[in-house]
DNA sequence: AATGGGACCTGCGCGC
DNA sequence: TGCGCGCAGGTCCCAT
């Protein structure tokens, strides 16, 4: 579900409304989606813990705790934060706190993964993690792609080549840039590089400032919707006319993801 | 190395 | 109204 802009504006969120308030006591309604330690543990290392700061590296959420620990929560498709909490039908996770008000962690899905550690840095997805686009030079995103034969939008995707963005970001930013979904990474010009590089930070830095992007599960952590899907050109519009051209976006399948592009705009 | 497929799950919207 | 199918902002794992 979320990308980038979406887990930033949780992240921010989350910062203003829990910073400095105690865990009181934790309810798993579903211990799936605990993934580390046990459940019975997952709760009794929080329950008493302050939180002293909120991250995020990449799309995955860092709670820091008074007692050196660490809640990782990633949401992937349908996580969702929600504070003050309602315990919906969907919530798998109840964090009540000192301010007598819950945080609901609901995931309709149950692909999300919640879990406490010592230290954060040593989890293999944050070290397999690549560069944010905000990270890195226009100069060190072409040199990235140089050396790559596959597939321009699975690789935007690819976590540990680039971190942060996910389908929809990547089908935009693509349109945006004016360049196929199925180009070969090394087969753009210096120009297409440095064009797709400034449009995709574009896209990500305009979809914050609207909070996100509201399609189907997710939200945010008020529960209200982001509201940057007004601005989508590609993403989930087949068969509508392109904003430039009035072509009928496509949509094709790329590494098993919907794919949405301008067939004439995009070459 | 790259690509495709399936797995993990639940629930929505569509066509019949 | 009901059923079956395809689809979903992510990631991991296996086969070719």
């Amino acid at each position: 579900m979320p990308e980038l802009p979406e887990v930033e504006t949780i992240k921010c969120e989350l910062e203003k409304a829990l910073v400095g308030k105690k865990i009181t006591k934790v309810s798993v309604i579903n211990p799936k989606v605990i993934k580390e330690p046990s459940a019975e543990k997952f709760k009794k290392e929080l329950a008493g813990a302050t939180i002293k700061n909120i991250l995020r590296k990449a799309k995955l959420l860092i709670v820091e705790l008074s007692n050196g620990k660490a809640l990782a929560i990633h949401l992937k498709m349908t996580g969702q934060l929600v504070y003050p909490g309602k315990e919906g039908k969907e919530a798998r996770v109840v964090f009540y706190l000192s301010d007598g008000k819950a945080l609901d962690f609901n995931d309709r899905r149950l692909f999300a993964e919640l879990r406490v550690v010592d230290n954060w840095n040593n989890l293999k997805f944050i070290k397999e993690l690549g560069p944010e686009p905000f990270d890195v030079t226009a100069e060190k995103f072409g040199k990235m792609l140089k050396s790559k034969k596959t597939k321009i939008k699975p690789l935007l995707m690819d976590q540990t080549f680039i971190s942060g963005v996910g389908n929809l970001y990547a089908n935009e930013a693509l349109f945006r840039s004016g360049i196929n979904p199925a180009r070969p990474a090394n087969s753009l010009s210096d120009k297409e590089k440095e064009n797709l590089f400034k449009e995709l930070k574009e896209t990500l830095k305009e979809a914050i400032q609207h909070k996100g992007s509201s399609i189907d599960q997710y939200i945010q952590l008020s529960g209200d919707p982001g509201g940057y899907v007004k601005y989508h050109k590609v993403y989930d519009k087949e068969g509508k006319p392109c904003i430039k051209c009035k072509t009928p976006i496509k949509r094709i399948s790329l590494g098993g993801r919907g794919t949405y592009f301008c067939p004439h705009c995009q070459k």
